[in-house]
DNA sequence: TATAAATTGAAATTGAATATCAAAAGCATG
DNA sequence: CATGCTTTTGATATTCAATTTCAATTTATA
């Protein structure tokens, strides 16, 4: 699983004449290591524990490139830092936030996903990609 | 229609113990004068223009304001700007976003809506607010 | 190993958004 | 309508995430 990452990765990276550094591993590894939902700063800071040498700039542009590689996938909540999520093939999932504490819950629903394609269908559109968020109270916020 | 949300909006102010002021009066023309998805820069030169005076803070400031009032709702696309849309009571809708020419396509679905209801049930959230968006291409954008 | 090109990281810069605070404006009261 | 209190405003400074810059380093290839 991790290791069919890091191939993904590697290939991108072929194809895009983009050289192999021990940043981008090191980077890629603890990426894969985290929990979802990761914010660059956070990763940054746990890249820079084990490696002090890594800088801020490398962290943000090694992030760019996994999302382009398919690895990760950009997500905006609302809280002014850009978080990565990871990408797994086949699976999309969507969030439910809690606006009192933070929880985030992922969701999958097939029937969605069919909906979102009738509808971009009907107006001429091709997918890419996308996101929803359910905001709201968790049935412990709730009480 | 637009008298209507003017009243929504004093009577969030007086119940909010908020003062008249001429700035949030004229933001507020402007603000329901605009198409959806407008940028707080955006709004900002737009209110400069016919009143240079008011300053950038008062538009930042009072777009949160109309957002408390529901007569706004923030989102968040991809290009580091806040924008707001209008609320329109009783609807809601989501977005396709062309990521060729950036073209922006609201639709609704009912289905779709329903759906987001029950996944929150069976997670015991409360829902507040979501949003969802699509990525792709455009009819055009896809040549 | 030498060369050319990509990558890195420290530091500077950008740009959106917020905070600060003195001056101005709104509001209730006498 | 003058007074006094409070909110609001706007110029400015500040914050903070993210990007850019660029000299030094590293990688790939010949």
């Amino acid at each position: 699983m991790i290791l069919k990452k890091k191939k993904i990765f590697n290939d991108f990276a072929a194809s895009k004449g983009l050289r192999s550094t021990r940043q981008r591993d090191i980077i890629l590894d603890i990426f894969l290591s985290t929990h979802q939902h990761i914010s660059v700063e956070e990763l940054y800071l746990k890249v820079k524990s084990s490696n002090p040498g890594i800088g801020h700039a490398t962290v943000y542009r090694t992030l760019k490139l996994f999302a382009e590689a398919g690895l990760a996938r950009e997500i905006l909540l609302h809280d002014g830092q850009t978080r990565y999520e990871h990408v797994v093939a086949g699976e999309h999932h969507d969030h439910l936030v809690c606006t009192g504490c933070n929880l985030i819950i992922e969701f999958e629903d097939e029937t969605i996903e069919k909906l979102q394609n009738e509808i971009a269908a009907r107006h001429g559109f091709l997918i890419n990609s996308h996101k929803m968020e359910i905001y709201g109270l968790c049935a412990n916020c709730r009480r």
